[in-house]
Formats: structure tokens, sequence, C-alpha cells
DNA sequence: ATACTTGCAAATGATTTGCCAGTGT
DNA sequence: ACACTGGCAAATCATTTGCAAGTAT
């Protein structure tokens, strides 16, 4: 377990980039590692351990699910990567840093909007002002009903 | 598994009060049921099958677990009991029905507000009109920190 | 050379399920 | 009586950990 990643985001825009970080924090670059970072460069959107280790459906080879799940937590220190929660089901994980995006999700169709934080700027404010708490998205993200999926009543998963 | 809930609230207020909308429903009185029903009103705040099976460190008697999770969830379509998330770690039974409440938890000290739905009404409004999707947090609690864990900057578990 | 990593197996924690014996009505 | 329940073991899912063997620097 490294030290926890401070001081500025790191934005990298491909595998090389980010294997760059990689060295520069005097971690190794092996071939699990790179596997992590291509398939979330591959992926493009919020994708589950368990999908990265199956190579993304042959779209990267396949690896060591323990590997992954430690590769991961390596990338997040650093800064790489961050991860969130999706009601029940696995953890997904995406390239960025953690606070990078809030997200919103619809609880019955599980689309996921991911917002800027100073989206949420307001909400958060009235938030903190009527409970003294300042609520957050990155991590565990706010759930409801989308407006479809609000419209008729057959709606979805009532948990 | 029974019917879901629907209809009135059911709202007991003692043991013999739920164990009669248990007859009211056609289902057994057995004394793993009662039991499970004297953990949630002898608790009186959110707690966890494990506990509940645990016997409140001996304040009732203990149970089976599995039992105890297949009673919970038996209580729960009847209207009794309610649930929800408190990030990572078990879930959290209440007595109730689901939506009666919404909760807001500190990520950091873990101390939760049950909030009035009410309450929440213009948070819901402020979202639904920005991003197409109206929350509840009474499934998935809204995370944060709260006044006093924010104060210092050494504060808690970021995940 | 050697400390960091991997891969595989086994452990963990929460929750669910199969199954048969037990029991409410 | 008989369908509904309980208890216990075993299964499942997501994730973590132990450890010997492999490898990046």
């Amino acid at each position: 377990v490294t030290a926890p990643h401070t001081g500025p985001p790191i934005e990298a825009q491909d595998v090389d980039e980010a294997v760059g970080a990689l060295r520069a924090r005097g971690l190794r670059v092996s071939a699990a590692r790179r596997l992590v970072l291509e398939a979330l460069f591959n992926a493009g959107e919020p994708v589950s351990a368990d999908r990265i280790a199956g190579g993304l459906e042959g779209r990267v080879p396949r690896s060591d699910l323990a590997s992954v799940y430690r590769n991961l937590e390596t990338l997040e220190e650093l800064g790489l990567v961050r991860h969130f929660h999706l009601g029940h089901g696995p953890g997904m994980y995406a390239l960025g840093a953690e606070g990078d995006r809030e997200y919103l999700v619809c609880q019955s169709c599980r689309h996921v909007h991911a917002a800027e934080p100073a989206e949420l700027d307001d909400v958060r404010d009235l938030v903190r002002t009527r409970f003294a708490l300042a609520p957050r998205f990155s991590h565990f993200p706010m759930v409801g009903l989308c407006r479809e999926c609000r419209g008729g009543l057959g709606g979805g998963d009532p948990r």
C-alpha cells in the first residue's frame, strides 16, 4: 500500500502517460498493471473489476481478478483511478481522481449521470444549511427515479 | 415470498400489534418471527440482521441468522419493516415502512440523521429540475461530512 | 540482487438457498 | 393433517489476504 495521492490531479490522456505517472512514483510497470490501465482507457465508462479481469469481452487480454483489485487500489492511491458504488452490485472503476465527478443513478433503469461537482454546489448548500451535512455523491451516488422511469407506475427495483 | 405490501402503512406500536398484522395477512406467528419483532422494538434504532440474530447483546434471545434474514424480508413485504444501506457494511433494519424516513449519513463519524421525506422535498425539486432525477434517500442515504467532521482536516474515511 | 508483483488458493463478510425436520392453525 | 417455518449446512457474490514463484529495476 503506497502513500495516498496528494497534490494536483493527474489527468492522463493515454496509457503511456499513466504509465509515466507510475514511474514518477517509483512504482513498477508490470504487464498486469498496464492491462488494468488499458482496460480503463478502452472501456471509456465505469466498469467493474470483474469485467476488467475478464478482458472486457475480448477487447483486452484477461488477467487475474485479485491482481486487478490490488492494482486498482494502487492506481486509486496514485490518483489515476476512482471508484464508486452503484447500489447493490460490484464497485465501478473509472479513470480520474476521487471527487472529479459525482454521480446520479436511476434505481430502475440503472442509468448513470456523471455530473461536475460544481453543478451540485447549490444542492450541497441547501442540504448543508438544513441538515448540517455537506453531501458528496462521488463515492455513493444519489439514487432516485429518472423521468422516463417515473412516468409509468410499473417501475423498477423498489430496494 | 408473500405479495408486496400495498395500501395504508402499518404503524405498529408494540410487538402484539405487529403480530396482529401478521395474523391479518394469514402469516404464521412463530417464535423466530416474534423474536425479530421483539429485537426491532427493543433496539429502538436501525440494527443489522447479525445483531438481531445475536440477540442484541443479551437483551433478547439469539436466533438463526438465515431465519432472521428471511423474516426481515417477510416483515418488509408486509410493510412493518424497512431497511437501508450504510455505506459499506451490513444493511440496517428498522420498524416502519419503506419511504417512511430518508437518511443522511456522515462518512466520517457514521452519524445517521433520519429525516421526514417532506424535509427533503425542495432538495428533490432542485435535483429533479436540474438532472431529471427525483432522488430518494430512503434506501441509499445521502453521504457526506457533518459539521464536526468537516471542521478539522484530519477527518475520516475518504471512500 | 532484491524488493516489488503476480497468480492461485483460501479466507472473509453479507446474504441467500436447499433441504428436511419441526410446528402453527 | 399439511402447508408454512425453522435451523443448519452449503452456496453465492464481491473483495481481501497468504504465500511461493516470477520479474522490473
